[in-house]
DNA sequence: ACTCAAAATGGTTACGTATTCATTTTTGGT
DNA sequence: ACCAAAAATGAATACGTAACCATTTTGAGT
C-alpha cells in the first residue's frame, strides 16, 4: 500500500508537507504543491481514513441502526438519512437489526468510534442509552423512545392512534378491531392506548377478540387478520399500528378475495411514502410536516456532533388523518 | 478515550496480554484472563477499530453504493445485501448516490480500505473500474454492467426486454409504447434492445412517439406518459423499463382517471417484491431464481474476499413473466 | 548588504492496536 | 530436587496519518 511516506519520497519533501498539501494547502508554495500533486497521482495514492481516524480522533461517519426495509417506514427513514448526512460530509455505516441482535449491532457501531448514532428501534429500558451517554457519543432515537425520554424525535403516537380510531368511528363504524405490534415498544404501546382512549370516549364496546398485539411478520399478520375474519360478530373496521401492518393485512385481505374498503376498512398509521401511491391509497395518520422522522433526527443529530450543543432533544411531531381510499362509510 | 494501554495497568499485566485475551484467550491462564475481563469491564473499555484495522490492513467492512430508495428495486437489493453481509461477519456502508455524485462516494469508499465493493450503478465506460482493478480491492457490479464485461450478475435484459414485448403482442396488443431510462446504462440500453427485437421479430409497426427513454424521475415518467396518451393513436400498452417505471406510469394513470389494465396495459421489468402486492399485482417480467441481484452479488463478492479466488465473476440470470394484474388481452 | 519577521518546510511524536521476538514462569519426568 | 521443554507473559515495533515544535528559506525595509 503505498502511503504518504512514499509519496514525499517520490516528490523529495517531508511526509508532513504530503500531509498539509491534503489538508492545507494554503501554507505551501505552489512548486512544492505540484510536485507533490503529481507523485500522489503517478503513484495512485489515497490517503487512509483509518489512520487519520486515529490521530484525528474523529470519523465523519455515523452509525444507523434501521429496522428492516421490508417495512417501508424505514425504506423512507433510511433514504433520508443517508441522503442527508451524504449531503453534510458524513458517511452512514446502516445496519438493519431485528430485536435480538441489537447488541451486537451496537458493539461494532461502537468500536468504530463513530462521531453519532441513530437508532430506530431502542427499547424502553435499553441499556445502550447510559452506555452511549457515558461514553460522550452523540446519538438520537427516532419511531421509538427510551424512558428516559430524552434524545428523540417521534411522531405524537397515543394522539395517532386516538384520531385513528375517531376517524373511523366518524365514518359510522362500531366495530373497530386493532391489530398493532409488541406493548414492549414504546410506538405500538402509546398507539394502543390512543385507540383505547377513543373507543372509551365514545362508548363503544370492544371484544377481547378484536385486540391483536403481535409480532410484525407477514406470518403473524396473515393469522391475525384470519383470526378477525372468521369471529361471529367480525369487525367492519381495522385501525393498524402501523402502515406497514396495514400493507399486509390489505394484501392479505385481496389475497382472501375481500375488498377493501367495501369489505371492511383498513387505516395505518406513519404515512409512509408509499401508501399514497395511485393503486394503494391507504388511509393512515401521519406528521402534519413534510418531513419525515428519519430527517428530523438526523438533522438533529448533525446539529449535536457539530454545535456540541447539550440541550436535550426531545421532538414529537403532531398528526392528522390522511383519508385516502382504503376507509368508508358503513 | 481508555486504550488497552489503561486496561493493562488497571489489571497489572502487559498490553500485549489485553490483546491476547480478546484475540487469543487460549494463549492466556485463567486467572490473568479473568483479571483483565474485570479490567475491561470496570473501564469500559471498547477497543478502537481503526486502530485494529491499521495494523491488520482489514476492516471487514464493505462499502455498497447502491441506487437510491425510492426504486423498490434497491430497497430489495439493499435489503438482502446487508443482510447477508452482517451475517457474515461484515459491515455495510451504504451510498446512495446518482450518476452526478458517482466520484465523490468512490473516493470516501476507497479511503476507507474497505475489505470489497459492490456498486449498482457503474457506467458502462467507468474509470472506477481499473482503478479498483489496479488498487486490487475486490468487487462486483450488479444491475449495470461495465464495458469490460467482468464481475458482474446481472439479469439476462436482452431476453427480458424481449419477453415483455412478446407478453403484450401474445395478449393482442398491436400499439405498444416504450417508456424506458438513459441509453446510456447498459441495462436500459438491453432491455430497449430486446423490445426492439420482439416488435420487429413480430412485423408490428413502431411510431417513433411510442418511443421514450427519459431520466427515471417522477416528473419525467409523469410527462412521458401524458405524451403517450394524447397522441392521435394512443398505444393500449406500455412496456416499462423496469418496475419503477411502471409503478410510477401505474401511479399517474389512475391518478389521471385511467384504470389499469382496463384502459392501458403495463409491464415492467425486475419483479421487485412490491410488483406482488395485492393491491398492485404488477405484470412483469424478472429471474427465474428466487434470490435477488443484490444476494447473488455480496456472495460473490465475499467469496471473492475470502477465498481470494480470482476467477472472473460473469452472472447472467434467466428470466420468465410474472403475469398478473396490470396486462389484459385486448 | 544586513536585519528581522514571516513564510515554508522538516523532524519527531502520538494515536491504539496486533505482531514478533525475547524473557520469565510453570510443568512433568527423572 | 533438578532440568528441559512447554506455557505464559512482556518489551519493542509497525501501521499511516496529523500535530507540534524546530529549523531553514524568503522577502521587505532600511
Amino acid at each position: 500500500m503505498v502511503s504518504s511516506k512514499d509519496v514525499a519520497k517520490h516528490a523529495g519533501v517531508s511526509q508532513t508537507t504530503v500531509s498539509r498539501v491534503l489538508n492545507s494547502p494554503e501554507f505551501v508554495k505552489k512548486p512544492t504543491f505540484d510536485k507533490v500533486m503529481k507523485a500522489i497521482h503517478d503513484l495512485n495514492y489515497v490517503p487512509n481514513g483509518h489512520a487519520r481516524s486515529l490521530v484525528q480522533n474523529k470519523t465523519e461517519t455515523i452509525a444507523l441502526l434501521s429496522g428492516p426495509l421490508h417495512n417501508p417506514f424505514f425504506v423512507d427513514t433510511t433514504s433520508a438519512i443517508v441522503h442527508y448526512a451524504n449531503e453534510m460530509g458524513y458517511r452512514v455505516n446502516v445496519q438493519f437489526v431485528n430485536d435480538q441482535k441489537l447488541n451486537e449491532a451496537y458493539a461494532t457501531a461502537i468500536e468504530h468510534k463513530v462521531d453519532g448514532v441513530i437508532l430506530s428501534c431502542i427499547l424502553l429500558d435499553d441499556p445502550i442509552f447510559e452506555k452511549l451517554t457515558r461514553m460522550n457519543i452523540p446519538f438520537i432515537t427516532y419511531n421509538r423512545k427510551h424512558k428516559n425520554n430524552e434524545y428523540f424525535v417521534e411522531i405524537d403516537n397515543f394522539e395517532a392512534g386516538y384520531l385513528a380510531a375517531k376517524h373511523m368511528i366518524e365514518q359510522g363504524h362500531t366495530a373497530i378491531a386493532w391489530v398493532g405490534g409488541t406493548l414492549t415498544v414504546s410506538t405500538f404501546n402509546n398507539r394502543y392506548l390512543g385507540f383505547l382512549q377513543a373507543i372509551k370516549d365514545h362508548k363503544l364496546s370492544l371484544p377481547e377478540q378484536y385486540i391483536i398485539n403481535t409480532d410484525a411478520s407477514k406470518q403473524a399478520i396473515t393469522h391475525a387478520f384470519h383470526k378477525l375474519m372468521q369471529l361471529e360478530h367480525r369487525p367492519t373496521a381495522i385501525c393498524a399500528g402501523a402502515d406497514s401492518l396495514a400493507l399486509f393485512l390489505i394484501d392479505v385481505a385481496i389475497q382472501e378475495n375481500y375488498t377493501v374498503p367495501e369489505d371492511i376498512s383498513i387505516i395505518g398509521i406513519d404515512n409512509v411514502d408509499l401508501s399514497s401511491h395511485g393503486s394503494i391509497q391507504l388511509t393512515t395518520v401521519g406528521s402534519i410536516s413534510e418531513q419525515n422522522l428519519g430527517y428530523l433526527a438526523i438533522r438533529e443529530l448533525i446539529e449535536m456532533i457539530e454545535n456540541k450543543k447539550n440541550s436535550c432533544i426531545q421532538i414529537t411531531e403532531s398528526v392528522k388523518v390522511f383519508h385516502r381510499s382504503t376507509t368508508q362509510k358503513i
